[in-house]
DNA sequence: ATCGAATTGTTATGATACAGAACAATTAAA
DNA sequence: TTTAATTGTTCTGTATCATAACAATTCGAT
């Protein structure tokens, strides 16, 4: 009552794939996007950030920041540009970035008496409390993928095979 | 000559990590980014996308575009919303993804006669040859990461890792 | 020591991705 | 039939990311 064209009774059922279009004969052999690797791994990638946001919301800290924290944490004196080539961040967008840490009292630029141009970057001792904190919600996060994963070994090889994506030689 | 403050000297020499922020002791047990899951998935992701991009800026294809393209090939005939939904894009966003795609006469909506609301996809015949060319550069590229991955095993090996992450349950 | 080139942090700007609210047309449900 | 839900759409806001330009400073080659 609704098919006023002439058609396939079959097609007139929206769902179905419709072989009039020019035969996609050849076109059935196109990959399911599920065997696609940069697909895939955007995917997990998106779940991964999503578990971590959701996990820092409370604490305000978005996974750039972390990242920031995590660096001087461990090498406190960088340079802003060191640290933000490192972490793949242009310097340009690292300075807003730096700002609202310092905003924040969570680090500090101090000027670096050999180059007049650079600072070098420091935790705040409230900045190093709030690590203690940052790193203990982190821990929860990262054991909830391990878990899902398998277990450690499975995070090793997974790790690994990453690396191997990213290995420039 | 430069050191005007009281300093511990080898402090002076910027680079090396300064103890005296309020000792880090504790500190030194945070993970390095290169254990961090999620760090490396990013970076990785970023890798694969950047060679995709690389690979289809000439056809003028992003990412999105090209799942969209890939659903559409291999299912036509599915709603806006169906396909948005299943590739985690907005349906609010897909609109004007799919105006560009109509544009360029790879694709059309047509008014599904079931449902006046809704519109069905579909390649158009111009769609159809473009999806065969966008295929060999995408296998190109996805060999490409294979190789760097060590043969399909690992690929396989990685893809059944991410999927541990992203099911739900 | 000087002069041109490179570096550092910064600002400004534009492109893109992504999310939420609201709305008209239409369909489904009560 | 009235009410509620769905579909495509527009608008808007925000976050991310890249690029260009600039002043202050340092480096390099003479």
């Amino acid at each position: 009552m609704s098919d006023v064209k002439t058609r396939p009774p079959e097609a007139a059922k929206r769902g179905r794939p419709r072989l009039d279009e020019l035969t996609t004969s050849d076109l059935e052999s196109i990959p399911a996007l599920e065997t696609i690797i940069g697909y895939r791994l955007r995917r997990a990638q998106l779940y991964v950030f999503q578990d971590f946001i959701e996990s820092f919301t409370r604490m305000k800290l978005r996974p750039a920041e972390f990242s920031v924290l995590s660096v001087m944490a461990r090498r406190p004196g960088l340079k802003q540009t060191e640290i933000a080539e490192e972490l793949g961040i242009k310097r340009a967008n690292f300075v807003a970035l730096m700002d609202s840490l310092e905003r924040r009292g969570l680090a500090e630029r101090r000027k670096a008496d050999t180059d007049k141009r650079s600072h070098s970057l420091h935790l705040t001792p409230e900045g190093v409390k709030f690590v203690r904190k940052m790193m203990a919600v982190w821990t929860a996060h990262e054991e909830r993928l391990v878990e899902k994963l398998g277990g450690p070994e499975e995070r090793d090889r997974l790790i690994e095979l990453l690396d191997r994506i990213v290995a420039r030689d």
